[in-house]
DNA sequence: CCTGAGGGC
């Protein structure tokens, strides 16, 4: 049998009696013999101890604690009471007629954004344009719009509709619009003051994702243009009002609301109910620093304590998911016959669609479905079923860590969850009936956490959002936000888009850099694609940035099969790097779409694809969505009269043109050879090596081209291909170097 | 000699 890598397993189980501390109800009866379900065998899982605080606290006590405004609270919880949303329906259109801006605070289920939109529209409010509701996710946004549209007895895309990239189901008719925050960032771009609406509604803002945070900074320049009441005529006894007033309403589900409130002008807010069951909290009694190990042990805890119910397991990634999932395989063989048996499911994002399917299957009859996600569960995904949560307190997350200008690269690691965050999880066990959710961490390590995460504008690169801004005539540095980005971080937009060749020296957006901005793509691959029409190779640029700008990773490379995807993988290889491989990948999927995609039907040929692409060991998703990518992107070409079709030709020695497209948009990520075999960067200080997956690792070459720098055990360069040093002497920033 | 939080145009 193969071993458990955890270690604090004893035998003898529950065998030492906690006293002292206030247990849970269903640790007092850890009697041994009065487990219902045993696991057998010489290791049993030792018992983890819990301290119980229940019931959860209410949102006066959590909003005492969250800000200052104590005097405020009384009077605020004393309108929330009045305003179960149906109740509270005319109270909340009173206030967003009277005021420019409202904050409103709605806890899960409380249908807030289902409902306002409807009654602003119900009201008027919105007689001359339409009410625009944004979301961080495409999904949120289309399953709204189906829902809203299905409430209101419309045809989706009729009154009731949606925008998101690749797909606008909305129409002339529509007056209720939901859109990804991205979406409508974009859509400021030929509709700067955002006049085709009258109403605009932020949700989910305390995410803070950079696109929110840019709307609301736009939204506070727009309210004051467009709601300045004009000054002719004044004195005369006439009153004039503007004459296409915005309404804005924030929607907010956690403790913030003040913060809201404030950057806008102290804007009322307002508290509606939600509709959450009861959730009891548990704490661990010291600290778990093999969380891990504490999630499987508290998962047979409560699999044999407690009644039936689905258990939620969150965890920081998926290696961790992997772990967790093979260890309690092993023990659930161990329960008795007749005892009900456990059901795993993993839920990440790069898990195949298939397989994240499995969460909505209901176990089967005598089964406990014990599902082990990463933050998906958190905000993306609900999953039915769930009575409890055990809350590792761990998550991922990307950082920027700049060093020096150009210098800069991602990090991704495992840190502490924030209080929202840890509240955000309980939430999971209440959607449909009282639920518990046990915190892998004492209730002093929570008291520690912090409030809420910071948020992405002072962690992300403000590249794009800074190229946005200019094409709209803003200057990122000079503009007010919710929080202000960071020194570096400007410093660090500026110098990449001065590379690019998007600002001139004075940082005045050219023609360049509006022609960039246009392109649904990073600043750096729109350079790509543009440089590509100089060198007449677009179609193949095209193809290589649509692979590189889709969510998903094109070689498929796990652990177990990584011999035979080596060997699947060579006979793509391009001798120059791995962008040419990409190609060469896409070039061999188009051949076996044109072959398969004949009149027998779309099924089979999209099994034959599929089946492809398993023997090659390369992702249909990535490719697929790669695919939609390019083909959008084509659009974009024919509306800059750019010719798509343009291709440098497939003879040896013509892909030099693509090479020096790359060149010019990854300006920044390029490295010369060094005499110890690592590489150096042209730009910025960072020693890096070619990453191990890299088909160019272990080669000496002149000079290398990147797509990122990934921090591990060392500064490696991933996606790479090699380049003549004069390459880069070719871009016209960098005439000094490499010649 | 490696490695994958979650999103968006």
């Amino acid at each position: 049998m193969a071993k458990i890598k955890h270690r604090a397993l004893t035998s003898g189980g529950t065998s030492e009696k906690p006293a002292k501390r206030p247990r849970v109800a269903w640790m007092d009866e850890s009697d041994d013999e009065a487990h219902s379900h045993k696991i057998n065998g010489a290791e049993a899982l030792k018992s983890l101890k819990f301290d119980a605080q229940s019931p959860r606290p209410t949102k006066k006590q959590k909003m005492a604690g969250a800000g200052p405004s104590g005097s405020k609270q009384a009077a605020m919880q004393e309108q929330r009471k009045q305003l179960p949303i149906a109740l509270g329906r005319d109270a909340i259109i009173q206030e967003i007629k009277d005021n420019d801006v409202t904050v409103l605070v709605g806890e899960t289920g409380s249908g807030k954004t289902t409902q306002i939109p409807q009654y602003i529209l119900e009201s008027g409010l919105a007689r001359n344009g339409m009410i625009a509701v944004t979301q961080p996710r495409r999904v949120a946004a289309t399953s709204l719009a189906s829902r809203v549209a299905l409430e209101t007895q419309s045809q989706l895309g009729s009154l009731v509709g949606y925008s998101v990239r690749f797909s606008d189901v909305s129409s002339d008719k529509t007056k209720i619009k939901f859109v990804t925050d991205g979406m409508l960032v974009r859509e400021l771009m030929g509709d700067p003051e955002m006049e085709r609406y009258s109403v605009v509604i932020i949700d989910e803002a305390h995410e803070r994702t950079l696109r929110t945070d840019v709307l609301l900074a736009r939204l506070k320049g727009i309210l004051k243009k467009r709601n300045a009441v004009p000054t002719e005529g004044k004195g005369k006894g006439k009153e004039r009002a503007p004459k296409n007033p915005l309404k804005v309403v924030i929607m907010s589900a956690t403790l913030d609301a003040d913060k809201f409130s404030s950057f806008f002008g102290n804007a009322k807010i307002l508290y509606v109910q939600g509709r959450q069951h009861p959730v009891a909290i548990y704490h661990t009694s010291t600290p778990q620093p093999d969380y891990v190990d504490a999630a499987l042990r508290t998962v047979f805890q409560i699999h044999t304590d407690q009644p039936t119910g689905d258990i939620l397991v969150f965890l920081p990634g998926q290696e961790d998911i992997e772990s967790l999932d093979k260890s309690l395989q092993l023990y659930a063989k161990r329960l008795p016959q007749d005892a009900p048996g456990i059901l795993t499911c993993p839920l990440y994002a790069s898990l195949p669609a298939s397989q994240q399917q499995q969460i909505f299957v209901p176990a089967p009859k005598g089964m406990r479905k014990v599902i082990l996600a990463t933050n998906i569960a958190e905000t993306s995904v609900t999953i039915p079923g769930v009575r409890y949560v055990i809350d590792s307190g761990k998550c991922k997350e990307k950082r920027w860590v700049g060093r020096g200008v150009g210098g800069g690269f991602d990090t991704l690691l495992t840190r502490d969850i924030t209080k929202s965050s840890a509240w955000q999880r309980t939430g999971r066990a209440g959607r449909e009936a009282a639920g518990s959710c046990f915190r892998l961490y004492t209730e002093d390590a929570f008291s520690a956490l912090p409030l809420s995460a910071e948020p992405e504008i002072r962690r992300c690169s403000l590249v794009a959002s800074m190229l946005q801004l200019k094409c709209l005539g803003q200057d990122l540095e000079e503009m007010e936000f919710m929080e202000s980005p960071d020194q570096e971080g400007i410093a660090q937009a500026l110098m990449a888009l001065y590379l690019l060749g998007a600002l001139d020296d004075r940082k005045h957006l050219t023609d360049l850099g509006r022609r960039m901005a246009f392109f649904p793509l990073e600043p750096a691959l729109s350079r790509a694609v543009l440089a590509s029409v100089e060198f007449g190779c677009t179609s193949e640029v095209l193809a290589i940035v649509s692979v590189l700008s889709a969510s998903s990773k094109l070689f498929v490379d796990t652990t177990d099969s990584r011999e035979s995807a080596r060997e699947a993988h060579t006979k793509f290889r391009h001798i120059s790097g791995d962008h040419l491989t990409v190609l060469n990948v896409v070039r061999a999927y188009e051949e076996v779409l044109q072959a398969e995609g004949g009149a027998d039907g779309r099924k089979a040929s999209r099994a034959a694809l599929k089946d492809w692409c398993v023997r090659n060991y390369v992702s249909h998703r990535c490719l697929t969505e790669a695919l939609e990518i390019r083909a959008q992107l084509r659009e974009y070409c024919e509306r800059q009269a750019i010719d798509w079709r343009a291709s440098c030709g497939d003879r040896v020695g013509e892909e030099q043109a693509v090479l020096r497209s790359l060149v010019r948009g990854l300006v920044q990520n390029t490295a010369f050879l060094q005499p110890d075999g690592r590489y150096k960067q042209v730009i910025g200080h960072s020693i890096v090596k070619i990453h191990p997956g890299s088909s160019l690792c272990d080669k000496k070459v002149p000079a290398i081209i990147y797509d990122e720098l990934v921090y591990t055990t060392q500064i490696y360069a991933r996606g790479v291909s090699a380049i003549p040093r004069n390459y880069i002497a070719e871009v016209p920033l960098l005439k000094h170097k490499g010649s």
